[in-house]
DNA sequence: CTCCTATATACTTATAATCGAATAATCATA
DNA sequence: TATGATTATTCGATTATAAGTATATAGGAG
């Protein structure tokens, strides 16, 4: 039961749900999904750390960036769910716009990005 | 996204995610919840009221009981995430009790059914 | 070792969620 | 209208969650 529980508590924030579908597309370093989501290193940060607390995510280090992704689905119910948000989620405005932002950020160079998170 | 937010909030509570499991299997009135799920009367109270306000259930009145059911899903996720609960949910310990314990209560005469919740 | 970049954590504050106990409201029936 | 049964709401306390600022850690380049 807690297992579910847990599952929807991580998925019931705007920001962890956005970093969750941008990572449903695609393996990303925090500063990528900063600059995608225009949000501070820290809050980035601190909801990735939730985020692997509760096991949705995982990450590898790769010199000084750290590369986050999906884990693999813990059950059924998340299964299924991450089937429906590559199904239903790819045509809402707010995710379409993530989307892009993010291709274009990691189009850039890193030094880029990295000023870009800054401002906002 | 708000509406997917609200939708994950509303389940990522213990109490509610029952409520809805139970629901999903049969249309149920107040009483007939905190009997099988061995809940007093506010908590069971204040928390479909919640999943009111949220959209996931409607209730109608019936002389002094009202009965409570899920509501229509409002969008594509909620679909799938209730047939995934329709599909994998059934086969967990904690729902199969909830389950025996709800089909056992409705036999009952509504009398018992109140004074058994009263107990815990 | 020092500096720089990327990432994570501590500390504090503000806000939200949950709970139990008491109380109110609603309806049926006498 | 008085009563009993069912359901909803208010109140106050407690706990949990999220956010910002500042600081710490880790790795690479020089």
């Amino acid at each position: 039961m807690q297992q579910y529980i847990d599952l929807f508590k991580a998925l019931a924030d705007e920001t962890r749900l956005r970093i969750v579908l941008l990572l449903s597309e695609k393996e990303l370093c925090v500063c990528q999904i900063e600059a995608a989501l225009a949000l501070s290193q820290v809050k980035v940060s601190r909801h990735l750390t939730i985020l692997r607390y509760s096991g949705l995510v995982k990450c590898r280090r790769e010199g000084t960036w750290v590369y986050y992704s999906l884990a693999e689905p813990k059950n059924k119910i998340e299964e299924n769910l991450y089937e429906s948000f590559k199904k239903h989620l790819r045509k809402e405005k707010f995710f379409l716009r993530d989307l892009s932002n993010m291709k274009e950020c990691i189009n850039q160079p890193l030094k880029k990005v990295a000023e870009r998170s800054k401002k906002i």
